[in-house]
RNA sequence: CGCGAAGUAGAGCAGCGGUAGCUCGUUGGGCUCAUAACCCAAAGGUCGGGAGUUCGAUCCUCCCCUUCGCAACCA
């Protein structure tokens, strides 16, 4: 609705927009569907059917508050009105945040809808339920018991819920977006997002093969939900709450969820453009599709939140990339083609040293702890593994000096043989980074597999940690650089154009309203005579006061001319009381008074919320006569 | 309000009862096949704050602070 297009069109934009990035990246699925596909509404119906057919709903009637302004059904969270309890007249539909009491919208004195300031009226609506607490034990021991192992913050989550004890939790909506409810009589009514969403797992199975259930009904899957740590209990509770209930299906072993990535010290927002766009960066950053893909696991959030920034970016390619992992494989190469003739030199087994049997030894060594750390989710340490032994190698490589050994061979022919040596150790070695960093970094070792000469089937991870990957007397190409470095200017740039970015958020969304179809109003046309029925006039501030204990309001004296009026206004945290006196602003002087935290406001200040959330005062462009009519 | 997770050198992390460690970055020296690595040395931490338990606490207990998340028509 923001955009101005309608659902469809916005799904259709991002769902292609992800796609192409994902693709650029080198990130591959076996398929990348939405649940916009007509398999999926299928599956998803058929799934709710047969919880239906098999009488595990909780099917109740309920009188809930309608909007008829907007003539949409309230959430909870959307209705307000005085607490019961405190008589905070700001209280929200689920809770009251002054007293902490948890609400339901029935108790609420004097509701009104949050969207257009409307009295609710009570509409019946039939919504069915899942009854969580069923399930209660079995999750309890399913998790609590046979999942110690799941990470801190999802365990900890899950206890947190189990413990304070579930409810049975609607999975239908009034909305008409979204899978239809399969049944007859429900017009109207759509299967709950968190429904309907996770099963797109399995529809999106069923779009890749006709053998789905081989996945999803076989023992012998090992089904990893990867997410972020905003809905760990959907896919750690409800979700196989459903799974379970519905039966058949096999269970998450695993529930790995990530906290969150900032950028450059705060929180990602595509809409406030406060992101970096892939194909934006590919643009700037040719050929460094693996740079990001690297920062961006190197420093992934596993354990707290994290920050992304640029000058992290620079600094992990230049001295981790480039400096360890790039440069080990030049050298190795630049060596191989100076000191052994461009082929893969002899290994003397002879005259093995302690160095070469120590680094030997780490191939196997890193394979296994890499592998134990992936199999663990724990990437981070795994890449890290990776990179290490590239520094393992430089170190080895220093300690042979190989082309010091070479100043001495006009006189000693027999020091060729601990030059191969070293060569073929760290040639092995390229192989074996080639193989390791192949999850990490896939088009970086598609470059070692062309220097290399060797076909892709060398990258199989059953490769992993074996000496012998590279042939002896294999001739091999010149090196070519893996990662280049990146310099100051290039990550000012990207530092600059953030910040600028997130003021152009306002012209971009101009933009894409302008491509759009002609928007779709949200509320219903009116008359000329509905328009006709407010007074809306200008009035000059001439005083100002935070009201206290409400850290949103403000309480105003406004000059309308002929008469002063006090009105309470929610615009505390965007302008201060001092800023506020002697600024024109624009009041609807027919509106019915309201008291807010005791005071009386005698009307409304209008105002327009940019894309920060940030509001923005109407008023005049040059200062008119206070109480001048506004039409 | 409550619940969960997190807070350790400039950055990213480890440690979890006994002199605080790793990688990168910084500074000085050595070396040079390499987009320079590597070696040596150094600087940099009241382990978020406070109380307690203990012979001893970054690690255990309690309180507090900060950040993020917690069933919203958001995968």
């Amino acid at each position: 609705m923001k955009e101005g297009i309608t659902p469809q069109q916005v799904v259709d934009k991002y769902h292609a927009m992800m796609k192409e990035s994902f693709d650029q990246l080198g990130i591959a699925f076996d398929v990348y569907s939405r649940t916009s596909a007509p398999v999926h509404h299928e599956t998803s119906s058929a799934f709710f059917k047969k919880l239906y057919d098999d009488g595990l709903f909780e099917e109740k009637e309920t009188e809930q508050y309608y909007d008829e302004k907007t003539n949409t059904f309230l959430a909870d969270r959307y209705i307000t009105g005085t607490c019961p309890i405190c008589a905070n007249p700001n209280a929200y539909g689920d809770q009251c945040e002054k007293c902490g009491s948890s609400l339901s919208p029935d108790q609420l004195i004097n509701p009104r809808s949050t969207l257009s300031d409307a009295v609710p009226l009570k509409r019946k609506t039939k919504h069915w339920y899942f009854p969580l607490q069923q399930y209660e034990p079995w999750l309890k021991k399913w998790i609590l018991e046979e999942h110690t192992e799941w990470k801190n913050n999802v365990f900890g989550q899950c206890k947190s819920w189990l413990e304070n004890g579930l409810q049975s939790r609607a999975m239908t909506r009034d909305s008409n977006w979204g899978v239809q409810v399969p049944l007859p009589d429900a017009e109207g009514k759509v299967l709950y997002v968190w429904f309907d969403a996770p099963i797109g797992y399995i529809s999106a199975t069923k779009e890749l093969t006709d053998k789905w259930a081989d996945y999803w009904c076989k023992e012998d899957t090992k089904l990893v939900h990867f997410i972020g740590k905003d809905n760990i209990v959907f896919h750690c509770i409800i979700f196989p709450a459903m799974l379970k209930a519905h039966g058949g299906f096999v269970l998450p072993d695993n529930v790995p969820a990530n906290e969150f990535l900032n950028l450059e010290g705060d929180k990602i927002s595509t809409s406030r453009n406060w992101a970096v766009w892939v194909h934006e960066y590919l643009q700037d950053f040719p050929g460094c599709e693996d740079v990001l893909r690297y920062v961006l696991c190197a420093n992934s959030p596993e354990t707290k939140d994290n920050d992304f920034t640029w000058k992290d970016f620079q600094d992990r390619n230049n001295s981790e990339l480039v400096a360890i992992f790039g440069n080990f494989v030049n050298r190795t190469f630049v060596l191989m083609h100076k000191l052994c003739g461009g082929k893969v030199p002899k290994l003397h087994e002879d005259i093995l040293d302690e160095n070469d049997k120590a680094l030997i030894a780490e191939f196997e060594n890193t394979t296994a702890e890499v592998q134990s750390a992936l199999e663990h989710y724990r990437f981070r340490d795994a890449l890290f593994q990776v990179i290490d032994l590239a520094r393992k190698g430089n170190q080895y490589m220093q300690k042979k000096e190989p082309w010091i050994l070479a100043k001495q061979l006009p006189e000693n022919t027999e020091v060729q043989k601990p030059i191969d040596n070293c060569l073929h150790v760290c040639l092995q070695l390229c192989a074996n980074l080639a193989v390791l960093i192949n999850p990490f970094l896939p088009v970086t070792a598609r470059k070692m597999l062309h220097m290399m000469k060797v076909v892709d089937k060398m990258l199989d991870w059953e490769n992993a940690g074996k000496l012998k990957l590279l042939s002896v007397g294999y001739s091999l190409r010149e090196p070519q650089l893996l990662f280049r470095k990146i310099e100051d200017e290039e990550i000012n740039k990207q530092v600059e154009k953030l910040k600028n970015g997130r003021q152009q958020t306002t012209v971009a969304a101009e933009a894409t309203n302008a491509e759009a179809k002609p928007a779709a109003t949200a509320k219903p046309e009116i008359v000329y005579d509905d328009f006709a029925k407010l007074e809306l006039k200008v009035a000059t501030v001439t005083a100002c006061e935070k009201v206290p204990k409400a850290d949103k309001l403000l309480k105003l004296e406004v000059d309308l001319g002929t008469e002063k009026r006090t009105i309470v206004s929610g615009i505390a945290q965007h302008y201060t009381a001092e800023e506020m006196v002697g600024k024109q602003v624009i009041v609807v002087t027919n509106l019915a008074p309201r008291k807010m935290k005791g005071i009386e406001s005698q009307g409304m200040i209008l105002t327009a919320e940019d894309n920060d959330g940030k509001l923005q005062l109407l008023r005049p462009e040059n200062p008119v006569s206070p109480g001048s009519n506004v039409s």
